[in-house]
DNA sequence: CCATCTTTGTGCACGCGTTCACAAAGACAT
DNA sequence: ATGTCTTTGTGAACGCGTGCACAAAGATGG
């Protein structure tokens, strides 16, 4: 019986293995003393309570560069999400195949969603067409939605949204490469900063929205 | 001259008061008691801060379906980050124009980092090419790298790596989503864990910190 | 100049997640 | 069986971020 032991597992992910074993413990028991834990029944367990057991169909709205990407990606089939349908307001696109599947029109967004049970729904639309995107496919009845389009979606309680932002990743790169460089020339990192010096003009130049929800 | 107050502040964000005046504080102490924050001039603070008032040249490693929709995504240049090159080792893409720009080969990788002074690099190659891609980039004088291969990197210290997984953000979903089926029948047997009280708008935080590779 | 009012900046306490440390459980050898 | 050895499961300590509460600072008005 292949077992691992939670140092083991611990020093792969790079975590403490006391807060590894207290995590497992809020799954059940299932460690043997002196041995570690049985690989397969771990595996089975995790899935289970993170609910990878069970197979999650998806839709995609809104297949253009980055929507059409991730109908190609092959690694969401692995982790039990299946795609299952493919939208896009562009009648053009209707009917044309993208990674071996139809492109469906918007129009039927709602009897796509009830007819293959979809609860969790892809947005990749431009930002101007996501709020409306969203209101309409959590009314025909998704409840988990992920957010690739840069703007914050306003949804009834009960819906869960997660949003990648991929220009919010680059700014935490950019954040930390910025104190990288300032502790070299121990010139101004955390300095506290001058003097409000006629901020009349201001480099202010765009400056992004600072304070979403 | 515009202000807010903390207050203000913290009820348009859904935080507390105290908490964003602390956070802050951490950064100078610029508010005027009895009046608040001047808008402009703390809006360029926090730019200036997060490192957003200068620009970043980023090179975007892959150029298939997810690189070239990066490519194409104009909200980075918005939010001070610049493209600075594209490169594939498809040969057969040498050249050609992606997004108004040539591919180039990762040949001239270690150069066109170099000439470029570029400090942040993109991976969007297969998983098995990415750690390879990563040697490159760290060798040539990226020290902050945004993966999205599913593949964990190793790096050097000093380097910053981030990680997009967008697997994981479905499971994510899908860990709640079962959570929900679950509240409705309650009483569900062989669920051990407590539903984790959904802490505001968090975006990660509620999710168990160790998972399944 | 003094009184009052508003809002900041922060010391302190609380709560929660992480880590330590170890008794107990089980495997395995003798 | 008994002893030794390994690793789990968890009580307790620790650390850190968050929120409370308030003195101090500055504005404002008399
Ligand atoms: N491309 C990227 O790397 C990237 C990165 C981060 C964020 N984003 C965001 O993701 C979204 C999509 O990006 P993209 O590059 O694929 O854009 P795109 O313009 O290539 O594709 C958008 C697609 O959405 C479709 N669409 C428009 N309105 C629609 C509607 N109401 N219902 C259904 N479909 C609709 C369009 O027909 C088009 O096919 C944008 O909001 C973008 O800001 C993209
Ligand atoms: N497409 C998605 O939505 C998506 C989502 C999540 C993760 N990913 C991951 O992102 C990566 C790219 O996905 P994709 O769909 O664009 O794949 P893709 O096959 O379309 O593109 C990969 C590109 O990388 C290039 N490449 C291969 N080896 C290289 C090397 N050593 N140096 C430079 N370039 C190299 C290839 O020539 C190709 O152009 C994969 O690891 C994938 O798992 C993709």
């Amino acid at each position: 019986m292949p077992t691992v032991s939670s140092e083991e597992l611990a020093a792969a992910a790079g975590v403490n293995s006391a807060k590894l074993r207290k995590d497992f413990s809020y799954l059940g028991s299932y460690g043997t003393r002196g041995v570690g834990y049985d690989v397969e029944y771990l595996v089975y367990q995790i899935s289970r309570e993170l609910g990878l057991t069970q197979d999650w169909p998806v839709v995609i709205v809104g297949i253009g560069n980055l929507g059409a990407a991730l109908a190609n990606y092959g690694g969401f089939a692995s982790r039990g999400f299946r795609v299952a349908a493919l939208i896009d307001a562009d009648p053009a696109m209707a009917g044309k195949p993208v990674a071996g599947m139809p492109v469906q029109h918007t129009d039927d967004l709602e009897s796509i969603i009830e007819e293959n049970g979809v609860s969790i729904g892809v947005i990749a639309t431009p930002a101007g067409a996501a709020q409306q995107v969203c209101d309409r496919l959590v009314a025909a009845g998704v409840t988990s939605i992920l957010n690739f389009a840069p703007t914050v979606l306003s949804v009834p309680d009960g819906v869960d949204v997660r949003k990648v932002d991929l220009s919010i990743e680059l700014q935490i790169l950019a954040f930390h490469e910025q104190r990288k460089a300032g502790e070299e020339a121990a010139g101004e990192p955390g300095t506290v900063l001058q003097a409000p010096k006629e901020t009349g003009k201001g480099p202010d130049g765009d400056v992004p929205a600072v304070m979403p929800a």
